[in-house]
DNA sequence: TCGAACTTTCGGAAAGGACCGAAATAACAA
DNA sequence: TTGTTATTTCGGTCCTTTCCGAAAGTTCGA
């Protein structure tokens, strides 16, 4: 598969983001290159096409296909695998927000309650701690139903809503008045 | 300064996190001891607390003033800097939030806006490219302007919005009919 | 201007993560 | 079965990042 330098430039920086989103560079250029592909590609394609060892296309389409970015397609009269990407960008992008909420607040709310839990009984030295902790964990409760609540939106509602403009004035309208 | 194992569990995890959110594990320790401390440390007394190098606590606290996390804090009859940190958790997520943004986002928007441009001249081969690119831009500038605009919102009017509990249905109510 | 207290810079060691290629495994046709 | 093609596993190497400690730099009182 040839590239275009358009294409190159993309699958490169596409990379160099995903080190940036936590995500391996190189498992990244394959998602950049299945993204533009028109049909699904072939492991060995991929490899070839990006010059990178056929052992770690392998790893990273894995990769890649435990966050459902990507699935494998079969084709007729075809033994190997090929590999297509997810088509919808707000679906693609609400699979990696889910994950990161996964790997990024789950974990600190959990210890955080934990924490508090412990901290509970010991009526202790420790109030300011305390204090402190349990800002700490309301904010992370509030976000994550704020997330809860727009993630049982349907997506088309969210799209809309994301491209409404002026969003701030209308919050503000359906605000309670403030004390 | 001597931590109870709350506070060592919270430091712990704290650090362990900050990797997760792109942030040095030390950086994110140092942060999470002047977080849960009553009043500002020196250099000196983090280093020991933590048990980390001097010099290692310098360049963090320096990392994490450029970040506006962290403050010098001069007192009174002593020459040596204290370090304390902003109160707010909106406030301090926030600007982990708006960081993010410049580093995660800001680029790939220059990245995609340049590579159109480009397409956009060759009337040519890449036609699905230029299409699947586009979609990720108008991505990315769907999110971006929302993002201005909640930017916009004073902090309290947000916090207001995220504790109101229902967004999810009060959005709906001020969305427009769709077709 | 000297020296003490404090802070920063910097080279390099150590740790961790990414990537390769060889070998093992699996899937299939003959 | 057996050979052939496709895929995965794994040990080791390379590359990057983190962190240390020594040395240099800064600030300030005497």
């Amino acid at each position: 598969m040839e590239l275009t330098t358009a294409t190159k430039e993309f699958i490169t920086h596409w990379g160099e983001m995903g080190t940036r989103w936590g995500i391996n560079r190189t498992v990244a250029q394959i998602h950049a290159l299945l993204f533009i592909s028109e049909t699904p590609l072939t492991a060995d394609e991929i490899s070839d096409t990006l010059s990178i060892a056929r052992s770690t296309v392998s790893t990273g389409l894995h990769e890649l296909q435990s966050w459902d970015l990507v699935r494998i397609v079969h084709m007729l009269g075809d033994r190997r695998d090929h590999f297509g990407t997810r088509s919808d960008v707000w679906e693609m992008f609400s699979i990696v927000l889910n994950e990161r909420r996964r790997r990024e607040m789950d974990p600190t709310l959990n210890v955080l309650r934990e924490i508090m839990d412990e901290l509970g009984d010991s009526e202790s030295e420790d109030e300011f701690t305390r204090e402190r902790l349990q800002e700490l964990l309301d904010f992370f409760e509030t976000i994550m139903s704020l997330y809860e609540q727009l993630e049982n939106l349907p997506l088309s509602s969210v799209k809309n809503i994301a491209k409404m403009g002026n969003l701030a004035g209308k919050l503000l309208g359906i605000m309670p008045v403030q004390k």
